[in-house]
DNA sequence: TTGAAAGCGCTAACAG
DNA sequence: CTGTTAGCGCTTTCAA
């Protein structure tokens, strides 16, 4: 930039302000300028020099639990990134995916990223990432989990939403359930869960529902305790579908299994049809998100607005330091109930007759 | 920084070692140094300055044709978008999506992207945002199109895969086909298309399949000029289903319906079935891609590896300075007949009797 | 093992 | 409308 100056014989601020004040010039010098800079091949001001002296690098970043990749597999998630993207569009910022895999604990990425903000999405409370990302001094938002005091976030009420599922499933009478359920912690645990793990779950989502389950259930007489949990630390179908095996191999007197996704979800309804059980007659199975595959298979599910979701924490990140308090928004949920769910086999025949 | 070092009594080189190279430092001091940036609030080096320094950003720019969130709603991007995921992650760098809806000729962001090369992604080789990442001086690959002289290149050959298919077609008997294909250039013509539009679309991919259609279908006797090409600006199965509207509406006599995406397809068996049009025993419909609806419904298309599409993309732009020459990765296809094409009607009945 | 000096390339005041 | 001055926060020789 300085040839270029020396060469038109002006100054840098001249050239500077004929990137980025054209009316700080005359159209004539402007045009002399951007010409000549074509002539000499000067690319325009360097992006990172300039972020360096205006503090703003234009770009938010995005930090997630699973594979950046991963990302790209889950149907909720992709909504989430669509619903970020455009608000980052709208904003003419652009969006930096941090790389992150649950196991390397690398955090170098997120101190190199160049970003004004984060946007967090679902990521466990004891996430080294997350740590890096908050002593950042930018501002940050959280999707989802986890809770962390003081900061932004936008999430469903997930207690609420699956409490109401819980109720739908007590009023048709099931009382031996099951329940699939995604990683518990950072560490892999692909079986059954017990009550002090549940109890101390570090993806809040998950401690909240299975919370919110074991209440619900309570106020109907049933013990958690002797309710099976099966947790799986990848979140797919086909581990939806093993959740299911060894859940069902060891309780095949359950009458419903409660999925914390539709993912999980998926995989049960999978596993079901292999071993010839009927859904809903003789197994009930509901998900929760409300991806698209689920409503077209008639899931039972509850459905929240991922969409939503991603476009709400794009907003108020890039609208953060308008407000001081920190700000949580509550998305509705809908209880969405599908062909999956129907009294259990017994109390069909309690009413119908076998 | 330079607080933190005063504080600390020793240089600023010092501070700055004790991040970045730990083995010049007596682990001591090391801690020492750490611990009081954390007391005075010290959050490590600030990476748009460390950037500025060491000329790296630690991220590749994505461009894409789509808005952004659009890229979300496509399988077919996806399954790139998870493949540069991947490069990216496994070289630990970001992913930087750039804002650029195709209305808006806003370049800005192109230029304000911190970033140490770009992927561009199918955008028209007229697009003012390409030509903002051109002048950049930083590596460029390019995914399916446009072809830029001196660049490297991932795609598949696309006149062949075509080909292939419209042999497939010749074979089964159709003479009177009718075309749907996506934009062809960044004015919006969702309507018939000349022949002068084919010769001249910006869109390489586009134009290249349409070339490779005529010819194909030229050798067999018949007059490309004859054949309708319907255009959709959207690439959404309900375009394609409009589209396939106004190309049956017009042309009731076709017998086959080639797509340019397996989104277009879907769109225009969904067209089929509201006319009460049976596929394929009353009409052929073809697709391409592969994506895992398509593959799903049976769909006959060409199946291209988009992941791996978008990873040797990711790969190649990692590796960029290792090689001189530019490289162009072609992509196997695969040609993968389902049960969406069948002669047309009236040989089926030349054949088989009515 | 540590420190001093020298910028990376740019823009924001402010003054002319 | 244009130029001067002063850093933004960091890393990297090179010398001690």
């Amino acid at each position: 930039m300085a040839s270029l100056a020396a060469e038109l014989g002006v100054s840098r601020t001249t050239v500077s302000n004929a990137y980025n004040r054209p009316d700080q010039l005359s159209p004539e010098l402007r045009r002399r300028v951007l010409e000549t800079a074509r002539r000499l091949g000067y690319p325009g001001p360097d992006p990172v020099a300039r972020s360096l002296r205006t503090r703003k690098a234009g770009a938010v970043g995005l930090l997630l639990t699973e594979n950046l990749s991963y990302a790209f597999r889950d149907p909720a998630a992709i909504g989430v990134l669509e619903g970020l993207a455009l608000a980052c569009e709208d904003a003419g910022v652009g969006l930096h995916l941090v790389p992150a895999s649950p196991g390397r604990d690398d955090v170098a990425a997120v101190h190199r990223a160049g970003v004004d903000g984060f946007v967090v999405y679902s990521v466990p409370d004891d996430d080294p990432h997350l740590a890096a990302v908050l002593a950042r001094p930018v501002p940050t938002v959280i999707i989802d989990q986890p809770q962390v005091d003081g900061l932004d976030r936008v999430g469903p009420d997930d207690a609420a939403a699956i409490t109401k599922l819980a109720e739908h499933l007590v009023g048709l009478g099931h009382r031996q359930v099951g329940v699939l359920c995604m990683r518990l912690g950072r560490d892999r645990n692909d079986d059954f869960v017990s009550l002090e793990r549940q109890r101390t779950a570090h993806f809040h989502v998950q401690r909240t529902r299975l919370e919110a389950l074991a209440t619900a259930f309570g106020k109907a007489g049933v013990d958690w305790a002797t309710v099976p949990v099966v947790e799986r630390f990848e979140h797919t179908v086909d581990e939806g579908a093993s959740a299911a095996r060894q859940l069902l191999g060891a309780y095949p007197q359950v009458t419903a299994l409660i999925c914390t996704s539709d993912i999980l979800a998926l995989g049960a309804l999978a596993e079901a049809e292999r071993r010839g059980l009927r859904v809903p007659a003789d197994l009930t199975v509901t998900g929760f998100d409300g991806i698209a595959e689920a409503e077209r298979l008639g899931l039972t599910t509850v459905h929240q607005p991922v969409l939503e979701k991603g476009r709400a924490a794009g907003k108020l990140l890039l609208a953060a330091g308008e407000h001081v308090n920190p700000k949580v928004i509550t998305l509705e949920t809908e209880l969405r109930i599908g062909t999956t769910s129907a009294p259990p086999r017994t109390m069909e025949e309690h009413w119908f007759g076998p």
